[in-house]
DNA sequence: TCCATTTAGTTTGAACTTCAAACAATCTTG
DNA sequence: CAAGATTGTTTGAAGTTCAAACTAAATGGA
């Protein structure tokens, strides 16, 4: 028991690293930062394209996003559209090269998904879809003052 | 089977972003940032304290380190010491005031750990284990060009 | 309608982080 | 001992982020 406690602390910890270091890595694509990739990787995932609904998403100021926007509108992987119905706000596209990078961030997660379950029996999958449950739920709910 | 896939892949992202954002707040020190936080617990948990060795661990260039490492020991931190043996080392400390941070951040890790085990048999913490570390498994010897 | 207020986004200057490169001090080895 | 390697520091440039001031557009009440 007290065992399992220290693994599955050590466990997380170490792969919680991994991931960060090897997900800086995995997409480090020439001319990319990780932030901006991150901010591309929102883009495309978002259901409400505007500047300001993303910068809450991606918890940093309209300020800090309209300058990555910008820089990235000039590389060539979004581009600003002005809204019809009301024409302060701007919806933020992704290009096809931003697309592009967002198919190779989608294979990274699978292949971290494909590893994590590759050597458990259905029984063992269910198991862990729900420890994983467990700490997401707490996460979710947990009040950080 | 399918239906598995997805929902580890969903929690597994969701899950690293809740715990992303929540060690930034959790360990939300005034006059520290989350970059320095990571030095004090580098330095805290250093087998080699050698500026060197520290800014291998952390991924940094050791001018890096220098420079945050100056501040700390500013901040009241850290403090540097000059090995007798090789008068080019130093050894970085912690003061007791690291200490206390580093106990924070200990306190976070096992309250996460709580979390991951609590609702789980022991039949089912050995599966989360096994999980666990089929995925640190697999990030830890992958190769990334 | 008019105008005060709110909302959406941009710009700018300051603070911070990081790096590469140049540098100084100290070992190590032939 | 001298050349080269190692350890750490300094510095200048580039990138990131924020707060604050700003422009433009929508909203709502008189």
């Amino acid at each position: 028991m007290a065992e399992t406690y220290s693994t599955v602390n050590q466990v997380l910890v170490t792969l919680f690293n991994h991931i960060l270091r090897i997900e800086e890595q995995a997409l480090n694509t020439p001319g990319l930062s990780i932030r901006e990739i991150h901010v591309i990787e929102a883009v495309c995932q978002a259901q409400d394209a505007r500047l300001t609904a993303l910068a809450q998403g991606l918890h940093v100021t309209t300020g800090s996003l309209s300058v990555a926007v910008s820089t990235l509108e000039r590389k060539g992987y979004l581009r600003r559209q002005r809204r019809q119905q009301d024409r302060r706000a701007i919806d933020i596209h992704p290009t096809e090269k931003a697309l592009d990078i967002q198919k190779q961030h989608e294979a990274f997660h699978n292949e971290m998904t494909d590893a994590a379950i590759a050597l458990l029996s259905e029984a063992e999958q269910a198991v862990l879809v729900k420890a994983l449950e467990c700490i997401d739920d707490y996460f979710a709910h947990k009040e950080w003052t």
